[in-house]
RNA sequence: GGGCGAGUGAUGGAACGGUAGACAUUCGAGAUUUAGGGUCUCGUGCUCGCAAGAGCGUGAGGGUUCGAAUCCCUCCUCGCCCACCA
């Protein structure tokens, strides 16, 4: 019943209350999560702090105020939510910046965050600021240095020399997750190989336990992610004689000891120690032209498939050990320095890739494993399939799964091979050769050698006046004063390491910080700690399954065998966002195509962004950026304002309504609570429009869910209205609104009619009809007659408060 | 090449094996308002029809089922991840 004459009501102008609200949260403190609450259990809900690349894009709002939104819901079901916000503010783009702009990134991030600080608040978000973290501040990353020196101790961080990622546009060694698809993860660069003496952090130790996500709830996606990038691979440590030289062996990894009869060849990585060593006088140009050839190639020309498989003979031999001949030894660069040892066994006639270089090389390619058990003349392609033994001395006839424990037996008593697992994972690379990171806590003495710089001596602190041109080598080397120190052993003339450390060091721990930012005694306060870690919630970008929470995962392992955390993994409950496509691309600043919330803040409010960005679509999914529907949901929010504050007639319940209601918090509660914010926003929609047409008390308690329903998705606009409504208290210290499954159920239904599967009619019938009388109802239908008739009904299916299926016959 | 996911109106997207297209956008018609800002109602998958209505319809083809967008098989397309990992 619409009431005719509307008392003129003030309209809904987002500018005019936003801004009061938010004010007067933070005067109330609302958001200043106490660490003890006695009416409600603590939840922690980290959403993955951003990097300060100079302002919020909409894709921060994308991935920001859903996270919000399930912490407001979160806190009003009952919890005392803390749900704190931080800045990865190390990094390559502010150095870039830098070398562009002339401005230090010190006072470019320091910017930034200010500028970002601004526009989170207009987000409105529940953040606690006080408990804030900031990565590029003495007081943080000296515990990023005591981390590095605890894994050092304990022997997890090493320093190696080895064929490095290296992006030649940011003049820095990178991790291995870092380079996508064989290009710079930050600038797109195709990446090389450069060997470089660094530091790594020893993840392969935890390879295994990185496998197990027994007892968190993460997405399966996540999970897939890091075990496929893990790599486990079961197989066999091997060994053959190097052919005329006592004591030189070849070791090498294979998952087919089965095939070792058909190892015709030997390949090593052209940056195998042996090439240089074995190389005969008369092959050594040559090796040495297709090496430094190998090494001056892109990983994305070294790892494309299509390119031919070359390699040149390096003039040595190899025995193998099962067939007693001498096998030729050969370079190429299909064989990767860092995956088991460098070096295979070429078994032509079963892997594809010794094939294909067989048959380029004109090597021998022998058939060991056979499908039905005979022997074939040659082949045209490998077999990899199963098959039984030919033509390998006594386990010919063996099936080849047996003779893969059988033969690895064999070696292992002959003392030149045991089973061995191998991962794809390699060690973490945090090395780099830029400014704007951590310095690394180590000094090189010429007499001590390598010395940690002691705990009470931290942080080594980043010295602010440097010049920062990248040129292959730390910017910090040229800085004399910063690298030239005392050995803290004997006193005497040392050097500092001048590399920084990878910033997703920083991001590994940066949530055991938050409970108390302010606290510098040790890497986190473990009395606020324990009352929130681990995390209960975490919420992030996708794109991130691989590299940071790998990472983040590894240290809490690394910790907890320290004796520092009480929990091996970080995170209990993950929830990704998807990627939010604009222009054909991930918005980045970095990429150049950003867009910003602000035009949007200004003409249409901040709850209009959070709920638009909400009903796009599935979060999980990600979206293309479009900002075609945003005034629907800006609509939206000028039908609840209007429905909010006209005053409702008197009348009767209405138990349709009530019924609604009821309906709309059980899916809204459901939907927020898995991440369907879309559908949750759908559903308010409907109700405020039944509202609309409705009066009289049932109106007011609809009006009254709406609004608490509303509050974590718009947190301003529903503040305004429950205040106006009369309420003295913020619309956020209230419980959302509980469901009454019996009081959900409509007291009419649509009975639906089919005959044979297809719908012929829909009845209004009382809930809760029996089968009888459904049938009844349905027969009754002249529509439902019409196809009946004259048909034997050999069935009727009846759904309870759904369907009667009529099944004919015919 | 391998793994995972997805294909639904003009568009974003809804749909525990049970009313396909909720909710929006767009477009059209109308109401309210001095106007603007807003709000409300109706219509908007395709075909035939003035209409009532009928038929068709969830990438293609097949299958299971009383009933399939949903489950199974084959194929096609797109997205993401990995990719010379021995």
């Amino acid at each position: 019943m619409v009431t005719k004459e509307k008392p003129r009501i003030e309209r809904y102008s987002p500018a005019a209350i936003e801004r009061k609200w938010r004010e007067r949260w933070d005067r109330d403190g609302l958001y200043a999560t106490p660490d003890d609450d006695p009416d409600h259990p603590n939840f922690y809900f980290v959403t993955m702090y951003p990097y300060p690349s100079g302002v919020l894009h909409v894709g921060h709002w994308y991935a920001m105020a859903p996270s919000d939104a399930a912490a407001r819901f979160t806190r009003m079901r009952g919890h005392n939510v803390l749900f704190p916000m931080g800045f990865d503010a190390f990094g390559l783009n502010a150095e870039n910046a830098a070398i562009k702009t002339g401005v230090h990134p010190s006072d470019s991030t320091e910017a930034n965050m200010a500028g970002m600080r601004r526009q989170f608040r207009e987000m409105g978000t529940m953040i606690d600021w006080r408990r804030e973290v900031v990565t590029c501040h003495p007081d943080y990353y000296k515990w990023n240095q005591w981390l590095f020196l605890k894994l050092y101790e304990k022997g997890l961080a090493y320093r190696a020399t080895a064929p490095v990622n290296w992006c030649p546009k940011d003049q820095t060694a990178l991790a291995n997750e870092q380079v996508i698809n064989g290009l710079c993860e930050r600038c797109d660069t195709p990446v090389t190989k450069k060997d470089l003496t660094q530091w790594f952090f020893r993840i392969t130790e935890y390879a295994d336990e990185l496998l197990g996500f027994e007892g968190i709830d993460w997405p399966e996606r996540v999970r897939v992610m890091q075990t496929n990038w893990i790599g486990r691979s079961e197989g066999a440590r091997l060994s053959f004689d190097v052919a005329d030289r006592p004591g030189t062996r070849i070791d090498f990894f294979t998952t087919r000891p089965d095939t070792i009869f058909g190892a015709t060849f030997m390949v090593l990585a052209p940056e195998h120690p042996l090439v240089a060593e074995l190389t005969a006088p008369a092959k050594k140009r040559a090796v040495e032209a297709y090496v430094a050839r190998a090494r001056a190639a892109t990983e994305i020309e070294r790892a494309s498939t299509e390119r031919e498989r070359i390699g040149v003979d390096i003039g040595a031999f190899a025995v193998n050990a099962f067939t007693g001949e001498r096998v030729p030894i050969w370079v190429a660069d299909y064989v990767l320095a860092t995956y088991g040892t460098g070096a295979i066994m070429g078994v032509p006639a079963h892997d594809e890739r010794d094939f294909d270089f067989a048959k380029r090389h004109g090597l021998e390619i022998r058939e060991v494993v056979s499908p039905d058990g005979t022997e074939h003349g040659p082949l045209s392609e490998a077999y990899i399939g199963p098959g039984t033994l030919v033509r390998s001395g006594r386990f010919g006839g063996v099936p080849n799964e047996e003779a893969k424990r059988a033969i690895v037996d064999d070696a292992k008593a002959r003392g030149i091979g045991e089973p061995s697992v191998t991962y794809r994972l390699r060690d973490w690379l945090i090395s780099r050769q830029r400014y704007w990171g951590t310095p690394i806590p180590i000094v090189y003495c010429p007499k001590d050698g390598m010395v940690p710089v002691p705990e009470d001596q931290l942080p080594v602190e980043l010295p602010y006046d440097v010049e920062f041109t990248p040129g292959g080598a730390s910017p910090l080397t040229k800085k004399r004063d910063f690298v030239e120190t005392t050995c803290p052993k004997c006193g005497g003339p040392a050097e500092r390491d001048p590399d920084t450390m990878d910033t997703f060091v920083d991001s590994a721990w940066y949530m055991y910080r938050y409970p108390d930012a302010q606290y510098e005694k040790a890497f986190m306060n473990e009395a606020a700690a324990r009352k929130w870690l681990p995390v209960d919630q975490y919420t992030g970008g996708i794109e991130h399954a691989v590299l940071h929470l790998l990472y983040a995962r590894f240290i809490a392992k690394a910790l907890a065998d320290m004796g520092y955390l009480w929990f091996r993994e970080p995170f209990r409950r993950l929830r990704n966002q998807g990627m939010i496509v604009f222009k054909q691309r991930k918005m980045s600043k970095s990429r150049g195509n950003v867009l910003g919330p602000d035009e949007y803040v200004t003409k249409y409010g901040a709850d209009t962004l959070r709920l638009f960005v909400m009903f796009m679509g599935p979060w999980t999914e990600g979206a293309d950026w479009d900002d075609a529907g945003i005034e629907g949901v800006y609509r939206f929010l000028h039908r609840v304002w209007d429905v909010a504050l006209t005053k409702a007639a008197d009348g009767p319940r209405d138990a349709d309504l009530d019924a609604l209601v009821q309906r709309t918090i059980g899916k809204v509660t459901e939907d927020v609570g898995a991440y369907h914010f879309n559908t949750a926003v759908a559903a308010l929609m409907e109700l405020t429009r039944a509202l609309y047409h409705s009066s009289g008390p049932s109106r007011e308690d609809g009006v009254r869910a709406l609004l608490l329903m509303l509050a974590p998705l718009a947190p301003h606009i529903s503040e305004e209205l429950w205040q106006r409504r009369g309420a003295t208290r913020s619309i956020h210290l209230e419980a959302w609104p509980a469901y009454d499954a019996a009081k959900a159920k409509a007291k009419e239904i649509t009975l639906v009619v089919q005959v044979d599967g297809k719908v012929r009619d829909r009845l209004q019938v009382p809930a809760g009809i029996s089968a009888g009388d459904a049938e009844k109802a349905a027969r009754a239908s002249e529509k439902v007659r019409a196809y009946v008739e004259g048909k034997p009904v050999v069935d009727v299916r009846f759904v309870p408060d759904r369907l009667v299926n009529f099944v004919t016959g015919a």
